[in-house]
RNA sequence: GGCCCGGUGGUCGAGUGGUUAGGCAGCGGACUGCAAAUCCGUGUACGUCGGUUCAAUUCCGGCCCGGGCCUCCA
């Protein structure tokens, strides 16, 4: 029985879908203007592993993830005009780094992936439903979300503002930083819709030419792709406030309907103590670290810690993550010629996946078992250890390459200094001459291979080599 | 100021009211022509002060420290 923490109150519950037929998730998608960050794939993978886990709790066929697309914002329009691009191709270009990035991380696409300007109609339609129902109004151009109206009357018994993040109007406006916009009623009020100049994307409306706020949109790609009801909305821990609360806020009054049942949020990448973020300017995009490491070496990282913790980044920490998976494949390596034994169940990886996706001792199993396969010679023991590699690997995301191809990986940037061809040769010839006993010729080769980044291993069936890290 | 979350051995990182997490690094050994890889052995930690308890790292409270949200942010 899979177990999650919910945001909402705070505590692992029972996870029990809706439909077991129709299982829904919802995570928050990148805005498209920049390549993502480590950080920013964060959720992305971990509840990539969520996606897996339910897949296989209720069949593939039966899970449906939506992860939208946010093209549509200022920081697109500014980076546009900065870049000298049309909104729509920087937009677009982004989106194809992020499958890119993502792809390489390993992660399964989901099964649906809106976007925010196909999602106009929707978003409108919901907005004229608040104002018509009394939680928003109409200043300036702008349509605003009204906070006290919720509070007045809330859409259902117990769901006021506040809910999700735990706080109260009258806290956020004593803690408020901002100055408060002219045209609102009141200080916690938030955009729905804003005008928009002719220069920049707009779209018709009861309100004059305008475009979504940054709440909305989810609100409207979640309801148009997983109804007014759904099971699991996931981000990032600073989503909670005020984004997550704001849905919460506009599809309870739109729809009358309880929202979302169980909330995830991710903890943060840090560096240096210090959330990893833009505005800090601590950032690693993940292309730059795909530049040097391979993907499932990030994967793994983002693994290694629970996804409610925070977690240091460090490159060293990278090398550790890419060092587990040398051990994992050379296991895999060891029983490569061994028929793995049919329906075998990954249950040690399940359990802990089970009990609020804890990777970290999922991963253990994973160890354990890579152990057997190194030095188990039972032959059904053998068996069974590729097996559960397999499936474990599976649930996770990992392991899916060839050993051969994973020790042969090497940076893309720096190309091969030193071809397959020649590597053969060279160790053909130090073998001839280990043959004759000539040692120093053979160390000689060793070492040259090894100036190359080329580090060999005679095992008992022969020579073989694999890329230095 | 308000509201959250966290402080685990050299390091990363799970977890638990009383019996081993695990990984990495280190050290010792085996294996190897030399290596690499692998295997075996090896480390009794839980911020601080109190409280509850037969028993607390684990529950409760104070304190210290760190992080986050309250503004765009995964």
């Amino acid at each position: 029985m899979l177990r999650l923490h919910n945001t909402l109150t705070r505590q692992k519950e029972e996870f029990r879908p809706l439909d077991p037929k129709n299982v829904r998730m919802y995570v928050c998608g990148p805005t498209v203007y920049d390549r993502i960050h480590i950080g920013n794939a964060r959720p992305i993978v971990v509840f990539d592993v969520l996606f897996r886990l339910l897949r296989r709790q209720y069949g593939a066929a039966q899970v449906k993830y939506v992860r939208n697309i946010t093209d549509i914002d200022d920081k697109i329009n500014n980076r546009a005009k900065e870049r000298g691009v049309a909104i729509g191709a920087l937009t677009a270009e982004t989106t194809r780094w992020f499958h890119e990035d993502i792809a390489e991380l390993g992660c399964l696409p989901p099964s649906v992936e809106p976007t925010a300007t196909g999602t106009i109609a929707e978003i409108k339609a919901m907005i004229e439903t608040l104002v018509e129902k009394g939680y928003a109004y109409e200043a300036q151009g702008h349509v605003l979300f009204h906070v006290p109206a919720m509070m007045e009357r809330p859409p259902l018994p117990q769901h006021v503002y506040g809910l999700l993040s735990r706080k109260n109007r009258d806290d956020l406006i004593a803690g408020a930083r901002v100055d408060v916009a002219p045209y609102k009623k009141d200080p916690a009020d938030f955009v729905l819709w804003k005008p928009s100049t002719p220069d920049l994307p707009g779209w018709d409306s009861p309100w004059g030419r305008g475009r979504p706020g940054w709440h909305i949109e989810c609100s409207a790609m979640a309801r148009t792709h997983l109804g007014e009801t759904f099971d699991i909305h996931a981000g990032g821990l600073d989503l909670v406030f005020p984004h997550h609360e704001n849905e919460i806020a506009q599809s309870e009054c739109c729809n009358g309907r309880p929202f979302v049942r169980y909330w995830l949020h991710n903890g943060f990448i840090e560096r240096g103590g210090e959330k990893m973020a833009k505005s800090v300017g601590n950032i690693d995009k993940v292309r730059d670290l795909l530049d040097e490491f391979p993907g499932e070496a990030l994967r793994l990282l983002l693994l290694k810690t629970h996804y409610r913790s925070p977690l240091e980044f460090t490159k060293e920490g990278l090398r550790e993550a890419k060092a587990d998976l040398d051990y994992f494949y050379r296991a895999l390596a060891r029983v490569a010629n061994v028929e793995a034994e049919q329906g075998v169940e990954p249950a040690g990886a399940l359990e802990a996946l089970n009990d609020d996706l804890n990777t970290a001792v999922a991963l253990a199993s994973l160890h354990y078992n890579s152990g057997l396969a190194l030095k188990e010679d039972d032959p059904a023991k053998v068996r069974a250890a590729k097996a559960i590699i397999a499936a474990e690997g599976a649930l996770l995301g990992l392991l899916q390459s060839s050993p051969d191809a994973w020790f042969r990986w090497q940076p893309p940037k720096s190309p091969a200094a030193i071809d397959e061809k020649k590597i053969a040769e060279l160790i053909d010839l130090r073998l001839a001459a280990r043959n004759a006993k000539n040692f120093k010729e053979a160390d000689r080769i060793r070492t040259e291979l090894a100036q190359q980044g080329v580090i060999l291993e005679d095992g008992p069936t022969g020579t073989t080599w694999r890329r230095a890290s």
